[in-house]
DNA sequence: CTGAAAGCGCTTACAG
DNA sequence: CTGAAAGCGCTTACAG
């Protein structure tokens, strides 16, 4: 931008601190109607747009957030990560901020002052990814920029900013619906084993099972880290080894679309001989054959409450802890029906 | 950040000027070894890191990309708004820059200083979105910073950076490899008259044709606006009137996904009754019923590439205006087969 | 190899 | 309602 504050200064004929205080809306006010007005033509004229960069160093404020993540971008569907992102970058947006991606080493401990993925110029940070553990969490703490958890949320719940589902009763809700079709044998596919959302999802199938005094059965529970593949396979070893599971339930829907497949390869139909139900509501799933059942995690509204909390807090609005939880909702679709007889 | 360059050098009982030499690569070597490593001792201990924004109003360099798109978000598939997101930072990253997501508010004409969607303390721009319309352009043209159009070229190539495939010829591969099949009746389902990769695909098609002695016939054609919905609605029509038709080409994914849909509510199958061939191989397309046939875009490495060249003229290590022209991939799943006879 | 000083383009007490 | 001045935290000629 060659045109400065100064250019406008002197060819409105006053003081830097005139045109300043005309252009920003707090102060907008302490400038006489006349002057702001001549002010703002000569701005218009001349093209002016103010230096982001020169009034964040003045302010100590950039005006934008970090949407930090694991480097392993791979983690995430597209679809979850542009729910998140569309759904952060709007409220921001209405709130008078942009939004940074800052992809987060791995490896993060020891920061170098070279580091080039440690956000830098942002007024609070938006931490996703339910791996998030405690080191790179650590990183923040020391920093002294607000940040808030996404789809994730501390030890500490009380001491945290985060906004999450409710994975544990979304998974709750799943199997006591299987159970109401009459499934007795509903095997469990688990996410990765460093996933907060991946164990939530565990203990409430585990909860829903004891609280109708099923014993949950080591044998009925594979792992298959929240990947398509892994859940082929975790589906295909457990239908080797066991002839009387109705019902799979899969921590995530990556996972359920390949059960579905492994299903179909051991010469199954789903639903007629297993029932097989998802978790988050991918665009996928409702494409599949047959379309899956799931649970719907709210991932636009979570980023877009995710934006709007931290803002608040960046700017004193709210205190911190902030947190909220919001529900998850089951969509019925094919892929699931009553036990048959076995 | 609490603590400043004016601490460690004080600490360190040099000047700022040194310690600044020091923590810069490129004046790293002006400063005594002993000396360095004295104010790096200190740097860690105090966990010093430069304030950024200072660092930008010094050097008028902010290292950070904007990444533009329409607010219409949700003209973006996911798929696609990740491959490009996720290769520009990854190329971005690699180079020393961040990403900024800015969305730019389709009635960006008379941008007004208070507007927040003006992209701001950006060192380039990389345009993302086949509308993008003159006047958006122009926004840019009269900044002073470079950018760079993705999936999308000018009027004027010899005079604009852009990187985008080779969708006429992409598309014109299609029709050709219809015509090997025997298919001589081949539909037309267009994208929205705005987007440049939509005719460009759309010429490609009747290229094809023509050259192999076929004159495009206009009841063939009609428009769904690269959406899964006017797709359906589109091959819905088609199908009333035309009971001839072999092959339809649809000029996007999702617009194939809504035909097949269409099809086989029509009562038809495909591949038998009718080949479908879609466009930009989306997630999805290979999951639907039968997989489609499609074309590939390379949009992880569109994305890549363009972060690179866009850097590299901001660095003034390539002089604009820069291009490329990335090949597209027939792959072929199984929507399509010989022409029926008929 | 190092320091003092000017400057990047704003904002904001302070004084009037 | 307005201006002069200090300050935000760096970098970089300039001089030695």
């Amino acid at each position: 931008m060659a045109v400065t504050i100064r250019d406008i200064a002197k060819q409105a004929d006053v003081s830097v601190a005139t045109v300043s205080r005309a252009i920003n809306s707090a102060t907008r006010n302490q400038v006489r109607e006349e002057t702001r007005r001549k002010i703002f033509e000569i701005i218009k004229k001349c093209n002016y747009s103010p230096d982001q960069t020169a009034r964040s160093l003045s302010t100590r404020r950039t005006k934008v957030l970090g949407l930090c993540m694991p480097s392993r971008a791979s983690a995430f569907s597209s679809d979850y990560f542009t729910g998140i992102i569309i759904g952060a970058i709007e409220s921001a947006r209405k709130l008078g901020y942009e939004l940074k991606i800052v992809l987060l080493s791995e490896t993060t401990k020891g920061l170098d002052v070279s580091e080039v993925s440690k956000p830098s110029a942002i007024d609070g940070a938006l931490l996703v990814g339910t791996r998030i553990h405690d080191e790179l969490i650590a990183v923040f703490e020391n920093s002294d920029i607000p940040w808030i958890l996404v789809n994730n949320y501390p030890e500490n719940k009380e001491k945290t900013n985060f906004v999450d589902c409710d994975n544990e009763k979304g998974a709750y809700n799943v199997v006591n619906y299987l159970l109401g079709k009459g499934h007795r044998k509903i095997a469990f596919i688990k996410g990765p084993e460093d996933s907060r959302n991946a164990n939530d999802r565990f203990a409430g199938y585990t909860k829903a099972l004891k609280k109708n005094g099923i014993k949950p059965d080591k044998l009925l529970i594979k792992t298959g880290n929240f990947t398509e593949k892994e859940g082929y396979l975790a589906v295909h070893d457990l239908l080797s080894d066991h002839n009387d599971i109705t019902a799979i339930f899969c921590a995530d829907d990556e996972m359920a679309v390949g059960a579905l497949q492994a299903v179909k390869d051991k010469g199954l139909s789903c639903p007629e001989d297993i029932s097989i139900i998802g978790f988050d509501d991918i665009r996928l799933s409702r494409y599949v054959d047959p379309p899956l059942t799931t649970v719907r995690q709210p991932i636009y509204e979570i980023g877009k409450i995710a934006a709007q909390m931290l803002i608040y807090v960046v700017e004193g609005k709210l205190t911190a802890p902030v947190s909220k939880i919001l529900q998850t909702e089951l969509v019925e679709r094919n892929s699931c029906a009553p036990a048959a007889q076995k």
